[in-house]
DNA sequence: CTGTAAACTTGAAACGTTTCATGTTGTCTA
DNA sequence: TAGACAACATGAAACGTTTCAAGTTTACAG
C-alpha cells in the first residue's frame, strides 16, 4: 500500500471495482503489492539494474555517471541503459557514501518582510546556480527554534549553513560544517561574517540629506539586543554629524519598544510650536520599515514629506507592484551580491582561508521622500 | 584536508607554525589527517559507537532512537551514551534504508512578491510543525527550470511536492511521490488541487462594491496562458454582474501585455468628458498587484480613490511595515489555511483518497480604497 | 522449582552508492 | 612475435541506518 500514490491507488480502485473496505483485507493488499511490482516497476531502478542492462560492471556505471573516463563503447551502452530505464541517482545513497549532500541550509527569521524574502530568493538562486539545494528554515527569531533548526541541519549533514539569527548559535555548529553568518556578530570571531557596509551607508544617508539642503538631521532607529553590523548605521550617522558639524537629534530605543508610539512621541516632542513643523528637516531612519512608519506619522501630523522633512531609510525595499521603485528614499543593500557572497563562502571551493568579515558596498536610491 | 573547517584549518596553521605553501606537501597533509583523527574525533559517532559505549546491540540503540519499547535499564544506558558521544542520527543512512527523507519540496515562481513569500513562509512553518524540512525551489515560472527542479526533487527522494508552476509538470512526477498543486489546473485531473474559492471571491468583490454604492463596476485583469483557479475571479465578476443586472466593463488581456499602459489606456478611454471622472465608479482588479497600479494610474489622472472610484483587489497583500494593514481593499486568500492544507495533503498520513479539488473560503478586508 | 509465554535483545542482511585493489584488454616497441 | 606498459573494467567492501528471524531473559502460574 504505502508506496502507491493516491492517484494510483484511486485508479486501481476503479480498475478492480472493489470497495474501500474490501480493499483493506490483507489478501487484496498482497495482490496489490504484487500488481504494483509488475505494473509500475515499484522502486526506481538502481545502478545495478543499469549495469545489468548495459552489460557492464557497477564501477563502470559509476564512472560514466561521475564523468570519469570510460571506453567510448561502454559509455554509450551505459547511457542508453540509463535512458531506457529512466535511471536517476539516489542521492541519499550517494550522500551516505560521500558525506556530501548538496544542500545548503538557510536559517532566517521570516519571509514576511521583503528584505528577508528577497535575500532568501537570491540565496536560493545562487544555490541553484551552484547545483545546491536550499533548505529553508524560518526561525521567527526564536532562539530555541534557531537551535532546533541548527541541529536538524547538522543531523542532515548539510554541506553548509547560512545563518541570520538572534542568538549566538555558533557554539553548536560542528567544526566540519561550513558556516557563515549574515550581519550578526558572534562571540567566536573566527566565523566568517558577511554584511553590507552599514557604516558607510549611515554616512551616505546623512551626506545625501545634507546635500539636499538639510541642516538638522535626526536619527530614528531601534536596536536589537543582539549585536550585528546593522548597528554601524548609527555609528555612521554620528560620524557624519561630527564631520558636518551637525547637532545630532536621536531616537534610538531597544527593539522591543512599540515603534509607532515611540516615533509619534519623538516627532511631536520635536515640533516647533511657531512653525508647526519639526525642528529637524531631515530624518535618517535605521530601516525602510521605520522610515515607512515615520512617513505615516508625519503625514498624520500634516507634516509634508519631502517638502518639510526629507526622509531616508535603509535596506532598499522595493514596491512589490513596481520593479525598481522604492517605498522611500533609501540606502540599498546589494542583496544579490550579498547572496552570492554567502553561497560562495559557504561552499568555498577554493578551500582558502576565508576573511572573517566581508562588507559589500551600498548605494543610495531615491524613493520620493527626498527632494531629488 | 577536506574535512577541516576553515576555522580549524586556521587554528592548525597557527599551532604548527608552518607556511601555507609547505602545508600543501603530501607528507604534511598526511600528518594533518592523522592529527585530525586524534584531535577532533573526525567523523561523527555512529550507532555502532553508541552501542559499544552503552554495551548493547545495534538493534537496541535503534529501538531507543525510534521510541520502540526497550528495557528501562537499556534505555538509560543508551541515552547516556548518546549524550556522552553527542550522537546524532545520520539522516542519509536512514533515508537510504527507509526511502523516506522527511523533506517536502516547494516549487514556486519567486519570493519577490508578498503573496508567494508569505505562502512559502506559511508552508515552511507547517512543514516544521510536521517535522518535515522544506526544500525551496524558485523557478521564476520558467518551464525548463520547473522540470529541472522536479527531477532534482525526485532524485532526492523527497517525500512530497507542492507545486505552483506555469507548465504542466504532472506527467513527469513519479507515481510514488505525493504531489499537490496550488491553484493551477493540470491535464491530469486526478492530481489534488488546492486553491482559494476564487469564484466566490469575485462575486464578493462585486457585491461589496455594489453595497458601497457602485452601480458601474469594471473588471481589470490579466490572464495567464496557463489555466488556474484564479481565472474564476473573472467568472465570479460576470456572474455577479448578471445577478445584479450591471453592465460589465472589462479589461482582460493576456498576462504578457504591458500592464501599466494597458490600464492607463483603458481608464482614459472610459473617462466621461463631461464629468472628468470615469464612467465606472467601482473597479474589481484581478490581483492586488493590478489594483496598486490601477490606483497609481487613477491618481496620476487626478481621479480620487475612493471618493470617485472605489477599488477592490484580490489576494490580501499586507503592508510590510504594518501588521494587518492592506495596500488596497481586497479579497483575502486564507494563506495560512491554504498552506496547512497543502502540507497536510502532501503528507496525507491518513492514507485516504484525497479530493481532487479543495477550495478554501476567502474574505473581504478594507484597505482604504473603498468607502467603508 | 519447573514450564511457558511474554518481553526484550541480538546481529546479520539490506538499502544504493563510491572506491580501489586486482584483473583484463589493447597498443606499441624492438 | 613477445614483452611491457597503459588504459580500462571488475566487483567486493564500506558508508550508517533499519529490520527481522532467532536467541535470551524475565515473570509468573502451577
Amino acid at each position: 500500500m504505502c508506496n502507491l500514490s493516491n492517484y494510483y491507488y484511486f485508479k486501481f480502485l476503479v480498475l478492480v471495482n472493489i470497495t474501500y473496505e474490501t480493499f483493506h483485507r490483507n489478501v487484496i493488499i498482497d495482490a496489490v503489492d504484487k500488481m504494483e511490482v509488475s505494473m509500475t516497476q515499484k522502486s526506481s531502478p538502481t545502478m545495478k539494474d543499469v549495469a545489468r542492462e548495459a552489460g557492464v560492471s557497477l564501477g563502470t556505471v559509476s564512472n560514466v555517471i561521475n564523468g570519469i573516463t570510460v571506453r567510448e563503447s561502454s559509455r554509450r551502452k551505459v547511457e542508453e541503459a540509463i535512458k531506457k530505464l529512466n535511471y536517476q541517482v539516489n542521492s541519499y545513497a550517494r550522500g551516505l557514501k560521500m558525506s556530501r549532500t548538496g544542500t545548503i541550509t538557510l536559517i532566517i527569521p521570516t519571509l514576511n518582510h521583503p528584505f528577508f524574502s528577497e535575500l532568501a530568493y537570491e540565496i536560493e538562486q545562487q544555490a541553484y546556480m551552484n547545483s545546491r539545494k536550499l533548505i529553508l528554515c524560518c526561525s521567527n527569531g526564536i532562539a530555541e527554534k534557531e537551535l532546533e533548526y541548527l541541529s536538524l541541519a547538522t543531523q542532515n549533514k548539510t554541506d553548509g549553513i547560512i545563518a541570520l539569527t538572534y542568538s549566538d548559535i555558533s557554539r553548536q555548529v560542528p567544526d566540519n560544517i561550513p558556516f557563515v553568518v549574515f550581519d550578526r556578530y558572534f562571540e567566536n570571531q573566527q566565523i566568517p561574517r558577511i554584511a553590507s557596509d552599514n557604516y558607510t551607508g549611515g554616512i551616505m544617508a546623512v551626506n545625501k540629506l545634507y546635500e539636499l539642503g538639510c541642516r538638522n538631521i535626526a536619527f530614528i532607529g531601534f536596536h536589537s539586543s543582539f549585536p550585528g553590523e546593522a548597528d554601524k548605521r548609527f555609528d555612521g550617522y554620528m560620524s557624519a554629524c561630527r564631520q558636518l558639524k551637525l547637532t545630532p537629534c536621536i531616537l534610538h530605543e531597544p527593539d522591543d519598544t512599540p515603534v509607532d508610539p515611540a516615533i509619534r512621541n519623538f516627532i511631536e516632542k520635536n515640533i516647533d510650536p511657531k512653525t508647526g513643523s519639526t525642528v529637524f528637516d531631515g530624518i535618517f531612519a535605521n530601516t525602510d520599515y521605520d522610515a515607512c512608519i515615520v512617513r505615516e506619522v508625519l503625514e498624520s501630523l500634516n507634516i509634508r514629506v519631502p517638502e518639510q522633512v526629507q526622509l531616508i531609510g535603509f535596506d532598499g525595499t522595493k514596491k512589490f507592484y513596481a520593479e525598481n521603485e522604492y517605498y522611500v528614499s533609501t540606502i540599498c543593500q546589494p542583496l544579490k551580491e550579498l547572496a552570492r557572497k554567502c553561497v560562495e563562502m559557504v561552499i568555498n571551493e577554493s578551500e582558502e582561508i576565508l576573511p572573517s568579515l566581508t562588507l559589500l558596498p551600498v548605494h543610495y536610491a531615491s524613493g520620493g521622500t527626498t527632494r531629488d
